[in-house]
DNA sequence: AATTAAATGTTAGATTTTCTTACATAAAAC
DNA sequence: GTTTTATGTAAGAAAATCTAACATTTAATT
């Protein structure tokens, strides 16, 4: 699964198309790359490219926004998220441990706040649904 | 396999990233339109919006090209296959016999100047291969 | 070999899409 | 009741694509 990985980050796909594809405007889309959330590449004259993976985050932001999650939630998860995929798995061991005592407050309180407002969450599979289209 | 289909003759790409794709120049795709070779979808703008399955046929068109065939040879073979393609299996033996006795004086002459110089061809399974994109 | 036809390149001007930036507004947070 | 957040909207610029025409090269025909 290492040419799948290159496939999924192909830059493919103009922001028309990802509109139609997630029902986003171009506005949210452009707000959500200005905020970090996505990175999507660029062509020569700066055109938005989007990949496989852009729209896949694209339709689990929307998701996590439909359930009322705010951006700055949305980043802590895909921070989290990016932490814990770059750790090895006795690091993650010792990051519960953290996790359950000294974790910074700010994190805590956002983490309180948007992510246990109910079992509304992981409900469904981390990933957004694609899979309707290739 | 029924909505594989669809999504594989949904309009997602433009031009640009159809001629990076296949290496082929804008002015060859829009010729290969204007012979009937494809028909991408427009967008309200008239601008082409190509499916995977548009580029799987440009990926073969290309190599037939490149293995010497011409525009009437290949528009010959796609004639063969849509018209095997609607045949139910006992109407296929029923053209083979025809095959074998009368078809057209010329499409013989073509079937015989392009398909039947050397085996080169068949060698490569019918299909564009277009795995390493999606 | 000369001529014609097929396939592709190139250019020009028009149109469409996307870009950035700025201001406007509704909803949510404080 | 302000501020902040998320999104809408508009304007002007830049990029990508469009069609149509003519140019060039390669292949086929006579």
């Amino acid at each position: 699964m290492a040419g799948s990985e290159i496939r999924r980050n192909m830059p493919l796909f103009s922001i028309g198309i990802v509109m139609q594809l997630t029902d986003l405007s171009a506005r949210q889309i452009r707000y959500y790359e200005e905020h970090g959330l996505i990175s999507p590449a660029r062509t020569e004259g700066k055109k938005r490219l989007f990949s496989l993976n852009d729209i896949d985050k694209l339709l689990e932001i929307k998701d996590m926004i439909d359930q009322g999650v705010n951006l700055a939630g949305i980043k802590q998860i895909y921070n989290v998220k990016k932490q814990q995929a770059a750790m090895t798995a006795d690091e993650k061991k010792q990051a519960e441990k953290m996790q359950n005592e000294l974790s910074d407050a700010e994190l805590r309180k956002l983490l309180r706040k948007e992510l246990l407002r109910a079992g509304r969450f992981n409900r469904n599979s981390q990933q957004g649904d694609l899979t309707r289209f290739h």
